[in-house]
DNA sequence: ACGAGACGTTAACGACCACTAACAAAGATC
DNA sequence: GATCTTTGTTAGTGGTCGTTAACGTCTCGT
């Protein structure tokens, strides 16, 4: 055994089940029946772990949020002051989320509106906060650009990273390797082109 | 029974706002009550019109995979064995999808699921001959490519181009042209670099 | 040993929801 | 003017689903 995260709690087998099956069916479509099923206890036993289906949407949701958020700070630190070495590891960042957690990238802007109030505020904000950090890093490298053309490509950014969820699992793609450094060329590719020339 | 095509007929108005709602709260979120409100009839009424939810779904998705596919179509007898210009033509094309059909957009990558096996097939069929309408313009401009990073890259592409929905109706956002101008300098940008140099 | 708490189970309740039944009014058709 | 079609209404039905209640069992700490 090695570092952390020893055996995988009960919990976390469910979150996991749980992301799998919104993510395959969205949030209305799977009942809670199925998650336990998935995890080998029936419906109700989830409720020893989770106060709600609500609660493990939540809890998912704000999770992927603070890890991205958290990631890019980290980020914006080793980067120290270097705005084309920022923006080469938000990419590379970015580009991991992606083809490892591909279920929470799906609900991550899928599901939002199904949270409470409060976590949908809170989501909203740490995604605010990590877009800001993309923002900043590409208004230092294109002075000119006008902010909400950066901010536009920001966004378009980020759906052309998290595409790969919608690709069908039947064709033969790239392997995990060179989808990264695909990813990687066509998205400063995009960012190379905010400025008209 | 034939075509409809001059005046919104009550049917448009339903499908426009089904549209809207699914969009919004997606396909089990919304009740046909909800539906019928939204067009000042209630729910049952529907039924007059639809043979059910899924039905006004399934003509939703077949309607707009088919749009995007003989737009595509047309492009390509358009462009008369010019790839760039055809590239060029399919990019804006598909601009003008996302910029005027988001609820479509959003419901095509996201309700998909929910329909009937053969409804399904229908849509999967016609998104797969669009995507290879792009997938063969791009590889006559960049022979040396490999088809599946071609095809990953159009799907990334797609997903940059229908990010639009995904921006936040508050912020202060490019006019309509800015916008599609943006967009077309990013996909461009992000397509060049299909292949690395 | 022996409670105590953690972790499951099945049964039932209450709300919601897509859909159907039965009925009514307005216009077109003859 | 009688009737059929179109388009709507309200009331009800069957099923699904999230959640709670009540009840077992297994594992420990003391």
């Amino acid at each position: 055994m090695t570092t952390s995260a020893a055996a995988p709690t009960r919990r976390d087998q469910i979150l996991k089940e749980a992301a799998r099956l919104f993510a395959e069916r969205g949030f209305h479509g799977v009942g809670v029946d199925e998650i336990g099923a998935a995890v080998g206890i029936s419906g109700p036993g989830l409720y020893r772990h989770f106060a709600g289906k609500d609660a493990m949407l939540a809890e998912l949701l704000v999770g992927i949020s603070g890890r991205l958020y958290a990631g890019g700070r980290k980020h914006v630190e080793a980067a120290a002051g270097d705005p084309a070495a920022l923006l080469d590891r938000l990419i590379d960042g970015h580009i991991e989320f992606a083809l490892d957690d591909r279920d929470l990238i799906i609900l991550h802007d899928r599901e939002l509106d199904r949270l409470r109030d409060s976590d949908r505020k809170l989501v909203r904000q740490l995604q605010r906060q990590y877009v800001e950090l993309w923002v900043d890093a590409v208004r230092q490298l294109h002075p000119q650009a006008l902010e909400p053309q950066v901010r536009t490509a920001v966004h378009a950014v980020f759906g052309l990273l998290n595409s790969t969820p919608h690709l069908s699992r039947r064709a033969t793609l790239p392997g995990r390797a060179a989808m990264a450094a695909l990813l990687r060329r066509l998205a400063h590719g995009a960012l190379a082109a905010v400025t008209p020339y």
